[in-house]
DNA sequence: CATGCCATATACATCGTTGAAAGGGTAGAC
DNA sequence: GTCTACCCTTTCAACGATGTATATGGCATG
């Protein structure tokens, strides 16, 4: 069996709460007394017992963060910033995945797991503005994303509106006229979807461009099958266009994959922009053109936030933070996929100094 | 403040403990006094606090799963299969990532995480064979990879020079003569790349060709920017080569781009055969052939393992199960990139009926 | 010399739950 | 009518740590 406090401070001649104080680094310890149950602490192997202490405190020291799936790079990134931020607060995550699934997501506010956390971090898919009902929870939760707008909880987004109109533009200027949308959602007002393709919008409009809505294809996933899919399909229907408006990059990659199985070349044929800015983009053939959506700053002021109203859950109501919204900066990463065709040198392209477009 | 059993318990006019039997689904509960309960519980809005029974339980549920890194895709993968399998267990992971940095690995041991879970699957990259000692730890602990071999610990890899071996046999039955091996680790005895060179030596003695020590290029790191360096320098070397074996999918991702950058194509001038089959081999541009590693398998394994191991440590030490020691299933899954050069025909190849190679 | 302060250490209750053991009641067996 | 058996429920004492209040002794202050 495991050592206990009570163990210690018997081998040590002192009682438990020295032992504790001295694990604790408790101000005042006699040097002596340290040094003593330091010794009796090496010597039994004394280990903390973390679930004991979580009682007496309240706190796990634990958030959770529930996301669609790890497979999908954009969140294993995602994921990667929000555990190195949460360790620097000397937090452990708690990962969930969603799959996208109503079900799942709604278990993630309810389940089990839930209460073994201080906090959620959630970036819902599934969960719309319906139910916004459901995210008035009793503990802290920070929200990611698009899905959701103008519920009570803290926030942190991205300039979809700006991004994907700074994206368009890019084609515009690189020469492009007939720009195809990949992975709309028609109908959707809120959502990833629905912001993008409103950007995609704008940027026509500004440039005097019509928008064919026959260049606006749908596809429910954003991944890379689906993204071949849906550029099989735009192809097959015989709709002329000279780039490719990918919102995000596994759509992108597959539509790469897709125009060349047709024996359409990237970009001298046809231009693509992606969206996420994933490591992939680096290293696709020829490399992703993408918009960078501040994943570290998300994942820090996520992290931070959350941890602040952890903080405060036992502080009175009057003392605690406004809610949190926040729009994170985004940055164009043009690479290969987007240059002019009478640019192109075929050079392997790493991220080239990128436009900061800030917000 | 949130309820507590005790009020849970007075509301229903009952005692704690029968509050705890109805959450429990404890078998001798009156129908009537389960009712009465529940409406308490759901009038309060009661949820258990999970870390008190963790306490009295001495367990957390929660399993601790350290990798290297979640952004690499064989990892996100496969921690995605161990979430999979422990949520069937009911379990919770808690991931750490180690950078492969032999510091962290250490800290994965021995850190405050380690003492919130019931145990941990470990895929140490830094840690080797002068490292066992570290591994004799008093809690459950199972090794995934090639790393460790005779610790006393649990343990599941995959075979891997087996799987090297039908890899490189697979190129060679496909006409080449001159394979190159990217990502050599000269001087290490076990581990993943030792484990495969090997096997790359074996089937190309099996098939009587001889070994060019010229087309063995070591890379410490197995990211696509060193398979993208090693190619440069193999390609600048002068050295002939028809074929590369990659130690893994993004060395050969890397490589890949490499050779297009050197306008070689593939598999027309040069055959790639990968290792891991990542999501992103089938969508890679010739896709990827590679060795799909059993990571269902691997993670199921682990996640039941360890489970076993958490049931049974309060168990006499007469009772326990030997040591485990697995080797996971492989398959080949050749795709347009190691075709024969007169045999392709440009179509894009998702994972075509693979050559089941069980062990 | 009395007073108060500070550093140090302890005793005790407590966080919220559950296992063990025991109590009360009803029903069927003899 | 008593006994046994079983169902349902309760009481009590943990699990292992820490906050609070308190005790002790030394030292400085007035």
């Amino acid at each position: 069996m495991a050592a206990t406090m009570q163990d210690v401070a018997r081998l040590a001649g002192v009682s438990a709460k020295t032992v504790s104080n001295v694990v604790n680094s408790h101000p005042h310890v006699a040097e002596a007394t340290r040094l003593k149950v330091q010794a009796a602490i090496d010597k039994l192997g004394y280990e903390l017992n973390v679930t004991a202490r979580n009682l007496r405190k309240g706190r796990t020291g634990l958030i959770g963060l529930a996301l669609p799936e790890l497979k999908l790079p954009y969140f294993a990134e995602l994921a990667d910033s929000v555990m190195v931020e949460a360790e620097k607060a000397g937090l452990g995550v708690l990962i969930e995945q969603t799959n996208s699934d109503r079900d799942r997501e709604i278990g993630v506010l309810h389940g089990q797991l839930r209460l073994m956390t201080d906090g959620l971090i959630f970036s819902p898919l599934a969960l719309g503005m319906d139910d916004i009902h459901m995210f008035k929870v009793d503990f802290p939760l920070v929200l990611l994303g698009e899905r959701v707008f103008g519920s009570a909880n803290d926030h942190i987004t991205m300039s979809n509106v700006e991004a994907a109109k700074a994206a368009t533009l890019h084609l515009i200027a690189a020469g492009c006229r007939r720009i195809a949308l990949i992975g709309a959602h028609p109908g959707e007002v809120v959502g990833s979807a629905a912001l993008r393709e409103q950007g995609y919008r704008a940027a026509l409009q500004e440039a005097g461009l019509p928008v064919d809505e026959q260049l606006v294809r749908p596809s429910e996933y954003w991944h890379r099958g689906t993204g071949a899919a849906a550029t099989d399909e735009l192809i097959e229907s015989g709709v002329e266009f000279d780039a490719l408006f990918a919102l995000n990059d596994a759509l992108a990659m597959g539509a790469m994959h897709s125009l060349h199985a047709h024996r359409i070349d990237v970009p001298g044929d046809v231009s693509v922009f992606g969206f996420d800015d994933i490591e992939d983009a680096a290293y696709t053939r020829p490399t992703l053109s993408s918009v960078s959506p501040g994943r570290d700053q998300i994942a820090r002021e996520a992290v931070q936030i959350l941890e602040a109203r952890v903080a405060e859950a036992h502080a009175p109501f009057d003392q605690r933070q406004p809610v949190h919204r926040i729009y994170a900066d985004f940055e164009l990463v043009p690479r290969e996929s987007s240059r002019r065709p009478q640019v192109i040198d075929g050079a392997a392209g790493a991220k080239t100094s990128p436009a900061k477009l800030a917000h």
